[in-house]
DNA sequence: TACATTTGACCCCCC
DNA sequence: TGGGGGGTCAAATGT
């Protein structure tokens, strides 16, 4: 334990002052020491690299991946033990800070969603596995739900990565980790892919009449591609609503490649800038660029929702299912992940471009909180498909288990149960009675466990995560 | 030094 | 037509 406590120190505080302490010794033999099994050579440069006094920044440390995401000190704390490559579930995403060892920014919300990604690998020898299997997974996906694959390989790739529990977003989708760029490591230089896959640079934030919280505008960092998205957030904090306008007109930018060792590719940014944010690349592998409405769910229990504005099919969200067939903007999306494809020829309509800004945002809002009423009132629910949908969306497995026209909306509500056994929670989605385009996800209650595919976790950017920063910064 | 973010100010749209 | 609010710009600031 004293082995232990002394790595702690020495990771948190990487300043000159710690070799006063008689009773260390050099990094290297403390790792030793504590992990016995692992390769000292790893803890070894691990070590180094605490020690460093000067602050090395997570851009560099692509590839680290989860290493953003983690600014606790008792993550921290964690880190040097975990190097060890038995340890790998222990580690999870605290190697991280060595590479931070100053305190980052990272909001509560972050914190929490760490929490909730304890599992997550993050010692990129742990990571490898791990996300091999994720883009194994994610190559799936696309293949369920895209024809275009060969051309858009690069794009869910980090989705999966990313997928981290975020919000929010959550990021969001989180990603969760989607917001905050600098505390999201991976994959953050100069192109910081969100859990959507593309990178995003925030122009603005600003303070939205009826929202405690500030809304953030970003801009795709690809040239010329005028896509842009607003992130805003709930009242904890979380992310509550993305929503993208205009659609992308390059494919996703290549996700770091990773090579043999696995090291690249592992960091998933956020959207935020990801922040994000948040909302999971699981949840936003199709989302092409498109106008469409997602939502993520960085935060289980918050109602997070996603909104595409434009041509754009949802295809993330698998229980819009209408989206994934929308004609629109992207042609690539077939199927949603659910594989719904049905039920979204159904609900999908042809979708004008027409940007519909300020004004549908109050309207979704308005639909939501309508929505969120009549769920209250359980609704009569017409079954539908329940035995056959059981979809993964925001890191979450759910069942459909019914499906119901309600008053006042045109389009059918489709309702959701998480799968996993003694959770109750339940989500419905529908489109807003009074644009098509937009999806709204409602979920009620919150999963009393964790994410079912820890590479799917969102991550949320950690810029729209963090707490709204009073003006007094400057 | 370069780049990203922050944030006050301005512009535009809608009611 | 004016006011309010959302969206964007761009200088300042931070990393």
């Amino acid at each position: 334990m004293d082995i232990k406590e002394v790595g702690r120190i020495v990771i948190a505080k990487p300043v000159a002052s710690r070799p006063t302490c008689s009773s260390f010794r050099s990094f290297s033999e403390l790792l030793a020491g504590a992990i016995d099994a692992s390769p000292t050579n790893v803890c070894a440069e691990t070590a180094v690299a605490a020690i460093r006094p000067k602050t090395v920044r997570f851009k560099p440390m692509v590839n680290h991946a989860p290493a953003g995401l983690v600014s606790s000190p008792a993550e921290i704390s964690g880190t040097a033990v975990c190097n060890s490559s038995d340890k790998v579930s222990k580690c999870d995403s605290k190697s991280t800070v060595i590479y931070k060892p100053l305190a980052k920014l990272v909001s509560k919300t972050t914190v929490s969603l760490l929490a909730n990604m304890g599992n997550f690998n993050t010692s990129h020898q742990q990571l490898q596995p791990s996300v091999e299997a994720s883009v194994q997974h994610t190559n799936q996906d696309k293949q369920n739900f895209r024809s275009q694959i060969t051309s858009n390989l690069h794009q869910n790739i980090p989705s999966h990565v990313e997928s981290n529990q975020t919000v929010g977003p959550s990021k969001t989708a989180s990603q969760n980790l989607e917001e905050d760029p600098k505390a999201l490591p991976i994959i953050a230089n100069a192109d910081r892919p969100s859990y959507d896959g593309y990178n995003w640079r925030k122009y603005g934030q600003k303070q939205v009449k009826g929202s405690e919280y500030p809304r953030s505008y970003y801009k795709c960092t690809h040239p010329n591609c005028p896509v842009k998205k607003k992130v805003e957030r709930s009242l904890d904090g979380q992310i509550a609503e993305i929503v993208y306008k205009g659609e992308h007109n390059h494919s996703k930018p290549q996700p770091p490649k990773r090579n043999s060792s696995g090291t690249q590719g592992l960091g998933i940014v956020s959207d935020g800038p990801g922040q994000d944010a948040n909302i999971p690349l699981w949840a936003s592998h199709n989302n092409e660029g498109n106008e469409g409405r997602v939502e993520n769910q960085n935060e289980v229990g918050l109602s997070a929702r996603l909104t595409y504005q434009g041509n754009a099919p949802l295809p993330y969200d698998p229980a819009p299912t209408g989206v994934v067939n929308a004609g629109g903007g992207t042609p690539d999306h077939s199927c949603g992940i659910s594989g719904e494809c049905e039920e979204g020829s159904k609900a999908t309509e042809p979708e004008d471009d027409e940007p519909r800004s300020k004004r549908r945002k109050s309207e979704n809002q308005s639909n939501e909180a309508g929505i969120s009423g009549e769920g209250a009132q359980e609704p009569r629910i017409v079954v539908q498909n329940s035995a056959d949908t059981e979809i993964m969306v925001d890191g979450f497995r759910w069942r459909k288990y019914g499906q119901k026209v309600v008053k006042g909306n045109p389009y059918p509500r489709s309702y959701y149960r998480c799968t996993s056994l003694k959770c109750n929670v339940r989500k419905h989605v529908e489109r807003a009675s009074d644009d098509p385009r937009a999806f709204v996800t409602t979920y009620e209650g919150k999963h009393n466990h964790e994410m079912p595919v820890r590479s799917t976790n969102p991550v949320a950017s950690e810029t729209d995560l963090q707490a709204p920063k009073s003006k007094d910064k400057r």
